[in-house]
DNA sequence: TATCTTATGCGTACAGTGTACGCATACTGC
DNA sequence: GCAGTATGCGTACACTGTACGCATAAGATA
């Protein structure tokens, strides 16, 4: 019991003082690691300390709460997308930025969650955004045109990203969706046979299309 | 203390017995009031109780857990959607039966949410999905082309009501965002001074105009 | 070096969540 | 009247975010 000789025998014997010295940076990393591993619904304060061998109450230091943790590790993931090439053509931009953000959300589809909650999201996102607009304006669009374009393609992106990550149930519900109803919706039955052969990536032939036809 | 005259002395004198006879659908309907009201985040078993003015696991006999509650009050919102009246064309078939459910959706934005968590959803969206499908292939779509475009259309609409129902704070966002960077983004910057305007209901002709590129 | 100030870790506590378990009462068929 | 079942619901448990305040470490000043 007298392992800490020197100074610490006052109250409580603490076990090493933190072993880890934390900072936001270190925090919103483990983080984005149990996100990543298990998913946003696993995130917990008390999962993550324990992640970091540290208290709870910590982690409140060098993040004010839960939503600041989010934005933080929205942040971090917004800064380490890569900026696309200068696409050939007006068009050819715009596809490739939207080409970047879907990737990125498909690879973190929690991301799109934050994005809906905090309203606009990361200020990181701007340059993007920016080139997407610069080209609408190449084009000619008007403001309310540009505007109507973008949130057009990236709600679409949105609504994409947060169809993907339901498809391992998606599944298992539509084998008793179909067994329970193949007759009475002949078209939907057919329809539905196909699906096997995710992942099914038409999101960038859509943009595509979709700027095509606007 | 002798309030209760007659058998109820046991153990402990029950307030009226329940008052409230309760059975699935009453128990539906307080929770989809409760969420109209205060939105998905305020909903809890508690509340539901106290609105019903019965105890919490009193619920739990007629709806096996927090997931099925949800299905319920999807499977309630699906039957009260009208069927759409048949479109004048296939185009326009298509065109107002995701008009009729892009509505739902906007009423209720929540749903999207219980959608996107339950896989494919109520079964009771199949003649829907089913009139779609069916004009599709009228149209002379294959399968796999079939799906990708209701896929498309269905992905939107999500998209779409899940940024609708953040407008408020979208606004609130954008000013500290467009004062921060004002002069390093001109591009994005112009767009946003044109969305004060909401609520911008473009869906409609965007869905016509996707499916005239298709 | 001694002391004062600030930054940081974190234990405890509280209000909230979903829900498993089991008891007590109400209703129903004999 | 009585047995069997259906129903309400109180208690308890494991979990959540986080307010508060104490104890220690780090850095500054005398």
């Amino acid at each position: 019991m007298a392992e800490n000789s020197s100074e610490t025998a006052t109250v409580n014997d603490r076990r090493a003082p933190a072993a880890t010295r934390l900072d936001r940076e270190c925090v919103v990393k483990a983080a984005l690691a149990i996100v990543r591993q298990d998913g946003l619904e696993a995130l917990s304060m008390r999962r993550i300390a324990a992640h970091l061998g540290s208290g709870a109450m910590s982690l409140y230091r060098h993040v004010r709460d839960r939503d600041d943790l989010l934005l933080g590790m929205l942040d971090h993931v917004a800064k380490s997308i890569p900026a696309p090439p200068p696409g050939r053509d007006d068009r050819d931009e715009i596809a490739s930025v939207f080409a970047v953000m879907h990737r990125a959300m498909r690879q973190d589809p929690w991301i799109v969650r934050v994005l809906l909650f905090e309203g606009l999201g990361s200020l990181l996102m701007l340059p993007l955004i920016e080139r997407v607009f610069a080209a609408l304006f190449r084009l000619g669009c008007d403001r309310q045109k540009a505007v109507e374009i973008y949130c057009l393609l990236l709600h679409y992106a949105y609504g994409e990203c947060l169809s993907f990550q339901t498809v391992a149930q998606r599944a298992r519900a539509r084998s008793a969706f179909m067994a329970a109803v193949e007759d009475d919706y002949p078209a939907a039955a057919k329809a539905f046979t196909v699906v096997d052969d995710w992942p099914y990536d038409e999101f960038d032939r859509n943009v595509r299309r979709i700027l095509d036809a606007l």
